[in-house]
DNA sequence: ATGGTGTAGTTGACAAGGAAACTATCTGCT
DNA sequence: AGCAGATAGTTTCCTTGTCAACTACACCAT
């Protein structure tokens, strides 16, 4: 059986996206882990900046599973930089917060993601950045809504 | 302690290239998954398909430690999709190379490759995939070639 | 020839997250 | 009121891949 021409695996967008994509994250990782977390780690401290928020919530958002949610909540709750507060109206549920630590956290790795943009995509120049950005929400967009998992 | 203004999270292009990157992959395993296979074992299989090649080769190539390789190929060979040959001229080495099943396959997923690649990306115009396409490749140019972690 | 150093592949321990089962609680229907 | 079904979080098991240790072998300098 001779070996049929196909298309090569580098001529799929999703070959490279993956690709650049692992590239990034894995800068992006080991920076943030100068300070102690994991990109997971991050997204979620950066989710609770803006404000509290609850786990369900979280899972739909970051596209997790809420299983997996609680496990991130365990780390940083070990590491003090969010808290579990029980709701008082509904049993069932409860509100994370950054600690203090944490919200002083946040904008150092903010420093730190703003860093490996820049490492990363700094050098394309504005009509490309742009084109990458609105590209990936067009994806987002037409691919529905449905979040997907995240590292 | 106020919350500073720091960058939103999805202002990093980095956020939203994890983000789209994560959501094509998964699709693209539920694809693969009906052929019994997963993401990183495709793409074994189809670097195999051009021709036998050898694992710690593979490794650089695709990015993963040796050890990850050597366990890839432990489900492949499970699979009976590879076949690991030893050396005769070094016997630490060996090659890899597709069975006929595994030859069979490639195509069959292939197609599936270019499904899904169709599906995420065919709404983009030609002009728009073209320059996404660029800045990929021009982003692991820059970024140095070293190879990252595939999924 | 032989000892030191480097390389190929494997293995075991570990970390991360998904899926599904489980517990506790809530809500709506009768 | 009381129960069926939904929902919130957690936990267990499983898969995947990294890292580092280990084995076997090759190559090179002496």
């Amino acid at each position: 059986m001779a070996t049929q021409r196909i298309s090569p695996l580098d001529a799929h967008l999703g070959y490279w996206l993956r690709y650049v994509s692992n590239h990034v994250s894995h800068a992006f990782a080991q920076k943030v882990a100068t300070r102690g977390v994991s990109v997971a780690e991050w997204v979620m401290l950066r989710e609770l900046y803006g404000a509290p928020a609850v786990p369900s919530a979280l899972a739909a958002k970051l596209g997790m599973s809420r299983g997996g949610i609680s496990k991130i909540v365990d780390r940083l709750e070990i590491k003090a930089l969010v808290t579990r507060t029980a709701s008082t109206t509904d049993r069932r549920s409860q509100t994370l917060a950054l600690t203090k630590a944490g919200l002083a956290l946040v904008p150092k790795l903010a420093a730190l993601a703003d860093r490996n943009d820049e490492e990363f995509f700094g050098h394309l120049d504005a009509a490309q950045r742009a084109g990458l950005a609105t590209a990936m929400r067009e994806i987002v967009r037409r691919s529905g809504l449905r979040s997907i998992p995240l590292e």
